[in-house]
DNA sequence: GCAAAAGTGTTCTTGGTACACCCATGG
DNA sequence: CCATGGGTGTACCAAGAACACTTTTGC
């Protein structure tokens, strides 16, 4: 049975960069430069090299593409895609990472790629290359799962956030809408989840709102489940 | 940027088949017996073939090890492992996958290894080749959080089962007791997770239990949590 | 009748939801 | 003083935990 027809193959690492932006989940696509699907948006990413480990290409193409150090914020692995026919130019299996960040300004154009710009996911639905909508579309399933039993809504938030800003984190992920005062609670009496910082933010008109950063936490005990029913 | 350093290397899956045998969560492994790590116990698996799909490899070497149709029990990619040096003959990328299967008479000698048995996890923990006990502790945790959210538990029962037999799954996995009148009325209160057959078990002693086979429902709702202030 | 396991009923507590209400600011 | 968003108090309801109690079998 050891008979060597295993297959030689490239491996490739896919980004799903998430971020909320303008009310709206956006995530960052790339125009492709290059020949399969030339002109089409897909996901950013690439080869990993030789001798270079996964998650360290993760954070390599992250850095890439947008500029950013993708050590300091949310990267996670979250599935391999591995169909032999997938990328027309042969046998590529695709690790893909899901990555989130606040809204910063951040597109620039990539190496390999003509150009990168946010888009709402659902817009892009449907319209990327490769399998990249189902990889879209499972990063998506997946960061809403993970709202639910972790602290990564406070990876989508910069350094300093109201609750008010962490909460439409939730409501635009999720997509429905949540009682603030609830939701104030909740997030102030779990534990290690946000500390208070001590400033506050005055918005343009309203009381203002006192500031947090995130807590040491990574689970969320007792977790903020969606309403399964509605 | 487009050098041509990308990595050419092998995939392979690797199998954490779990089940509950003699009231512990047991796995099967593997002696290997070839060079590496030989005489080791290892997690059953092997290379990708050409053309051939992840899903279907694992299909196949779940049939290999173990005789059984792979595709009629539960079957779960939950992880790859990349590390370049994870492989002391090379560079080989590693899709691991979930399996989980009720307690039959399974373990034959397997085609590339010199045989194959079920063994506690408590037990074999921290004697396995290659990062294959990192891969099995995030198998098993993967599995505790799957009790909580899907009907999960079912796999590891036969088609025909009881109320307590369930919940002695959750009650092993989890590594703690459930008081089992609340869990009998939980688990038939969850719309689609288990439906009666009309048959009654007669146990050694006491009174017959209720039988039920797994319901269409594959997600929870609600959820059966672990207790997690305990 | 006794042991053992299945299953029901009941109370208590906790956590979620809905919502009235008050607070702090800019205009 | 009004509009606007931040935040607290409270009443209600549903789900979970604990546990007394009944049922059904083999011996």
């Amino acid at each position: 049975m050891t008979t060597r027809d295993h297959a030689l193959l490239r491996i490739a690492v896919d980004l799903v960069i998430l971020t909320v932006r303008e009310g709206a989940l956006q995530t960052l696509v790339v125009i492709r430069g290059n020949k399969p699907f030339a002109g089409q948006f897909a996901l950013p990413g690439g080869f990993v090299r030789a001798g270079e480990g996964l998650d360290d290409a993760a954070v390599r193409e992250l850095a890439e593409e947008t500029g950013l150090d993708g050590g300091s914020l949310h990267l996670e692995q979250f599935a391999v895609y591995g169909e032999p026919d997938r990328d027309p130019r042969g046998r590529v299996v695709s690790v893909a990472y899901l990555a989130i960040m606040p809204d910063l300004p951040v597109p620039t154009a990539g190496s390999d790629a003509s150009g990168a710009a946010w888009v709402p996911v659902s817009k892009i639905h449907g319209s990327l290359a490769f399998d990249h909508d189902r990889i879209l579309t499972d990063a998506v399933e997946r960061a809403r799962r993970r709202l639910e039993l972790t602290t990564l809504a406070t990876a989508f938030c910069p350094a300093e956030f109201t609750i008010g800003d962490l909460r439409s984190v939730y409501e635009v992920v999720w997509g429905e809408s949540l009682d603030p005062r609830n939701f104030s609670r909740k997030v102030i009496n779990t534990e290690k989840f946000i500390e208070p910082t001590g400033a506050k933010r005055i918005p343009p008109t309203g009381r203002p709102a006192a500031l947090y950063r995130a807590g040491g936490a990574t689970t969320l005990n007792p977790p903020i489940m969606r309403n399964r029913s509605r």
